[in-house]
DNA sequence: GGCCTACTTTGCTGCAGCGCAAACAAAAGG
DNA sequence: CCTTTTGTTTGCGCTGCAGCAAAGTAGGCC
């Protein structure tokens, strides 16, 4: 398909170092805050009941949820930082209570593809549920980010403690299998065009926040990124952007995007577009 | 990518009748034959024993195997039949015992795609794993097959009884979900003659046999199958092969592959090829 | 044996979209 | 405020590969 020149900017995640786990770990007990650079965060509101609320944790009693939240440490991730990188030893998992995450595949020559997005409320790491050791795709911020993290030894700990625990996180692998596999089949059978406007729909989808122009994705995206999921170039994403804004489709701007008219972006999706 | 026009013959699977359950289904009791065709398969060497070294049933006690596989109905599937269609309701999950099939996700407008070949040992349609009520893929005999069938409500019934059973289906699962990851990173990256030269040297390393000009691809194969693989259309695989075969790189001939080369084919699969 | 069907090969044409290049614009940082 | 960095736009040429067409070939079947 394409060959992009290793990945035009963005060069070798300089800015994605790994973090040092120790820092901002807050044992979750009651109300606190989590200093985040200028605003603060109030974690207060992700107390016990909402944090129930949640699929992964449906079933749970709550005294075994009182449990499991225990043994969590809640982490910060500031925008572009890695929560952990492909390849390393998986001695963690993880749940992303606030921000975005891009889960990233590098190749050996060092082109990334982005797997999927995570958002709220989603496990990410949890390497252990598929039978490995070590991570097999890094986990970017696309903006700053709230976990909570687990040593990965707890993980079948929880699962055999609390069937519900492992049969909801099997159902998330199964969930992700099915969505890898449409990929598979757009990658295979749909044109660049129909593939980007896919990417945008799921977008949306996932964290699509109504504005007065439309649905806009709710975190910042790149041409570069969008052209990662989609396995093209961030020129093709751009001038297919423009064109799209000049039709009233989408409107963007830098790392941003709102989809204006997702029926007729549907239809260009499913290739059932009058006009080329 | 390509928009290869439907499916350019093999028209409407019309070979593909849903099976009757029904039939050929015959009581695994100890030692039994079912009689296939011209010839005779027997299955009395399939047995407990071995069936019990599959990685399925890894740690699961014998009396407990028994149970399991006393509820198990065998069934052979003749070459180009479906064991189970995309949609339909997923009644059962299987088990191949010989023989082999190709996992394809169609799409509306009737293009296919090939998500994955099963070898003999490996569960399919296991939908109820993945939190489905319906197979999200068609599996067609690549060959003539012997499958065990169990009912799907039996599935959590095992799970929860035989959490070994759970586990190593699990296990699957995350396998299979690392699988597409890698295929959906190829789609993205690679060139059509490096998708086409991975998915040969996948096709080998499940189910390669070696003969005197090299590994042989175990069972029938055609071009249109490798098309639809790697999302090209099979004039392209075609026009690759006998390239190949004039470096010496493969030999092939009518639904038959041959690698005569691994390690050449291999370089040039992750374009570290010399020459083109 | 011979017909028919399913699979394969090969040439030619066209174009989607990648590669390259260069200018621009908006943040970030000092 | 100015400078630097990072993301975006746009033009142009080139090519990998799909699309089309048509002929050749191997098996299956009667």
């Amino acid at each position: 398909m394409l060959q992009r020149k290793q990945k035009d900017k963005r060069d070798n995640q300089i800015k994605t170092t790994r973090l040092p786990l120790v820092e901002a770990l807050l044992h979750c007990a009651g109300i606190y805050r989590i200093p985040f650079g200028h605003k603060e965060k109030a974690l207060s509101r992700l107390d016990r009941s909402l944090i129930a609320g949640l699929p992964v944790f449906q079933g749970i009693a709550p005294e075994d949820l009182d449990r499991i939240i225990s043994r969590a440490h809640a982490q910060r991730v500031p925008k572009g930082q890695a929560i952990f990188e492909q390849e390393y030893e998986a001695h963690f998992f993880f749940l992303l209570l606030d921000g975005h995450v891009r889960v990233v595949k590098s190749t050996p020559e060092g082109q990334e593809v982005i797997v999927r997005y995570i958002s709220p409320g989603e496990l990410i790491g949890i390497a252990h549920a598929l039978g490995r050791t070590t991570y097999p795709a890094s986990a970017i911020a696309a903006a700053d980010c709230v976990v909570l993290a687990w040593p990965s030894s707890l993980w079948s700990e929880f699962a055999a403690a609390f069937p519900n625990f492992g049969a909801n996180t099997y159902k998330t692998v199964g969930s992700r299998l099915q969505d890898a596999h449409t990929l598979v089949v757009e990658m295979s059978t749909e044109q660049v065009d129909q593939r980007v406007a896919h990417a945008l729909l799921k977008l949306v989808k996932q964290s699509g926040k109504q504005t007065p122009d439309g649905l806009l994705i709710d975190f910042p995206i790149s041409r570069q990124d969008i052209a990662e999921m989609t396995g093209t170039t961030l020129h093709t994403v751009s001038r297919l952007l423009t064109a799209w804004e000049e039709r009233g489709l989408v409107k963007s701007g830098r790392q941003k995007v709102t989809v204006v008219d997702p029926d007729r972006l549907l239809l260009l999706a499913e290739g059932r577009d009058q006009r080329n």
